[in-house]
DNA sequence: TGCACGTATTGGTAGTACCAATTTGGTAGG
DNA sequence: CCTACCAAATTGGTACTACCAATACGTGCA
């Protein structure tokens, strides 16, 4: 428990209005690089106050989704590509879903931090790793047995994976595609045939990191992050993903 | 171009006052968890008014910095690793320094992030990503020549790089990256030998993007990248990286 | 000792005022 | 007709005051 990041709430100020402010730019919309009305007049269409308001854009523009020029305005950034990775993140937790694209790329993005994580877990996991593992394998057993919906274990059992590989930097990322991906994860285990699925795979890699089998690890990570791949996959649009 | 991100500039409002409130925090030692003095307090310390101060704890607040709760305080987020991995990068553009455990970590994320990056690439990369890196490549050689550091030539090419990967995700988590270390990266190509060595390594990592050689380009970044995190490895603490 | 009440403190919000720089529009001069 | 210039309106940035609701805490009573 050296490193911490035990909760997955990403946080936010003023969420309700953070999401105002986005919802608002979304329905009127607005496209990359325009200018959002001024702040007097946006405080007053959304009924707030200008400070909380200003609080809102400057969350807003910490995270490169705005950019306030001074004397001239507050422009949304020309790309949405621009904005910083915890943008998406943030939108996600406000309600507003990552775009397929956005749940595409996430996937190619987890996929080596994953394999990169149990790489690392297979070196330096120590015995309270171990433990918190198999606590969590316990009360996914626990969950299955009783028919429940396993998404919450199933992001405890990757965020210890990811904490053991004693890497904050990794385990804060990881972290953040968990959060992004929760509510495709519970529709995800919605069905209980994955669960029981996801919990095999959970154990053959806990057993895995158990004899510090680098290589194991590894294919068994792969093969356990491709079985909801396929599925995000064919969810998202049918297929055409993988070129440009 | 489709996928943007040109600019290496993290961009943050009120990077002064963020960086006050930082440095008041580091110099009269408060602890993760600690609570920070009152707002109305705070912002007569620092001799700022309540809004501004309010604006700033904002964006610490959706970095996750802090944590302010209502009718008790502001508090200093228990673990360092709470905060997003942003902070890291809107504090290191506030010229505080990631610690030597965060460029350990930083080098453990990157690279797989940019192994994938170059896989990626070799498949999707359009005629525009090879004009636009050769482009860099040519103002690499300029630079040398004329014997000046080509630490921003670098930052451009592997930018160039990530965007050839057609995954914004990808790009936008490699520039913050980059940008975090851009004042090492600076240190690094002081020598000029060492940007000689650097580009000798970007041209036969293009050439195997030309030819779509997943395998070589994946081999080539690996020793591309290895050559500059022995370097790091060495300058930060002489060894004992590894473990817990 | 333990419980209840009241006061001070806290973050959250609203409203007003002012500044400096930019933009905008019209006007006078060529 | 075009240019140069000036003034008014608009912009984000900042400051200050005031109030609210919920909490924390200390005091006093039982």
């Amino acid at each position: 428990m050296s490193t911490a990041i035990e909760g997955p709430a990403p946080a936010a100020p003023n969420r309700a209005l953070i999401k105002r402010v986005v919802d608002f730019a979304r329905d009127n919309r607005f496209a990359p690089g325009d200018r959002l009305p001024a702040e007097r007049l946006l405080a007053e269409k959304l009924g707030v106050s200008r400070n909380a308001l200003r609080e809102a854009l400057a969350t807003l523009e910490s995270l490169r989704v705005v950019e306030a020029r001074p004397n001239s305005g507050v422009f949304l950034r020309r790309s949405a590509a621009e904005a910083s990775f915890e943008a998406i993140v943030l939108l996600a937790e406000l309600g507003i879903e990552p775009t397929a694209t956005e749940v595409r790329e996430s996937i190619e993005v987890r996929a080596p931090l994953e394999r990169q994580a149990i790489t690392l877990a297979c070196a330096r996991r120590t015995e309270a790793d171990l433990a918190a593992l198999k606590a969590i394998l316990g009360d996914t057993r626990a969950l299955l047995a009783a028919g429940d919906s396993i998404a919450d274990c199933d992001q405890a059992f990757h965020l210890a994976l990811a904490n053991a590989s004693h890497n904050s930097v990794l385990a804060r990322m990881l972290n953040a595609f968990y959060c992004l991906s929760l509510p495709r994860r519970r529709r995800y285990f919605a069905d209980p045939a994955r669960g029981a699925a996801s919990d095999r795979g959970h154990r053959r890699i806990v057993a895995a990191l158990e004899a510090r089998d680098i290589k194991a690890a590894s294919v068994l990570m792969d093969r356990h992050l491709g079985n909801a791949q396929v599925y995000w996959r064919e969810a998202l649009d049918g297929g055409g993903a993988a070129g440009k």
